[in-house]
DNA sequence: CGTCACGTTTACGTACACGTCATCTTTTCT
DNA sequence: AGAAAAGATGACGTGTACGTAAACGTGACG
């Protein structure tokens, strides 16, 4: 684990999953971390790779949505003729996003409204406990 | 379907879902429709608490933890021994969201400055078909 | 009266995202 | 050197959220 380069395990203490979970998402070509003999060796790019792995899952994305997203973070002058497709579908991903935000900001809003009522029973009900917002 | 009930079929297209999804919800008791003889029939309630569980559901939370949630939403005089409770979990959802919403939001900006370097590569290939964002 | 369309229950099947052994090298510590 | 720790591979298991097929009931319609 030379230079910028580190271990499984210490992946894992850092970004809270298991080695299992690693080797999966390596199976489903999401992370390709270099080998030195056995051992696999993660970089950078696996790092920053994991973090966008990660936060796509808290959004609801599945793992092959995100792998293919994965391409747009990391296209290279090559892949130059998928550009547009990824663009697409990147645009698609951004507009999804802007929908789910504009409905938590509702969801928070209504389950606000729900606390505040609950809030108010309790006071009735238990008038020195009652807390603030 | 009498009054302001409806059978399965209609909810299933309203909501979108298939008949199996809200027998499913039925018996992890997120729903319980009344029964007309055999036949399930929903009311105002059910179609409000499936408007939460399928919203819950966009935003990751369990059905579990959505059947849990639902409590917050219908409770009623006799339970008022749970409110607090209730009102504890309630606040842990809310605090999750807000902070779903923090990296939502940090997400689309990150998204957004992706694709404005795709837009700018994509001019330079391909000059003509350019987007405006 | 038959035959649909719609509904019900029961049961088994499936996709996804890992968990959990078992077994085997390879390092690393003492 | 010997034991423990870390890593690898493979195979099977698990929880969640339904899909799908079989077998049956039942009201409506030509």
């Amino acid at each position: 684990m030379t230079d910028q380069t580190m271990t499984i395990r210490q992946m894992c203490e850092d970004f809270d999953v298991t080695p299992r979970t690693l080797r999966f998402y390596e199976a489903k070509e999401l992370l390709f971390p270099q080998r030195e003999g056995q051992k696999r060796l993660y970089g950078k790019r696996d790092r920053a790779r994991l973090k966008l792995i990660l936060r796509g899952k808290r959004f609801g994305f599945s793992l092959e949505e995100i792998r293919q997203l994965l391409d747009l973070y990391y296209m290279n002058d090559s892949q130059a003729t998928q550009l547009r497709e990824t663009y697409v579908l990147a645009e698609k991903h951004l507009a999804d996003m802007k929908a789910q935000r504009a409905e938590l900001d509702e969801a928070i809003a209504e389950l606000q409204t729900q606390m505040d009522w609950g809030r108010s029973r309790l006071a009735q009900i238990d008038p020195q406990q009652a807390k603030a917002s």
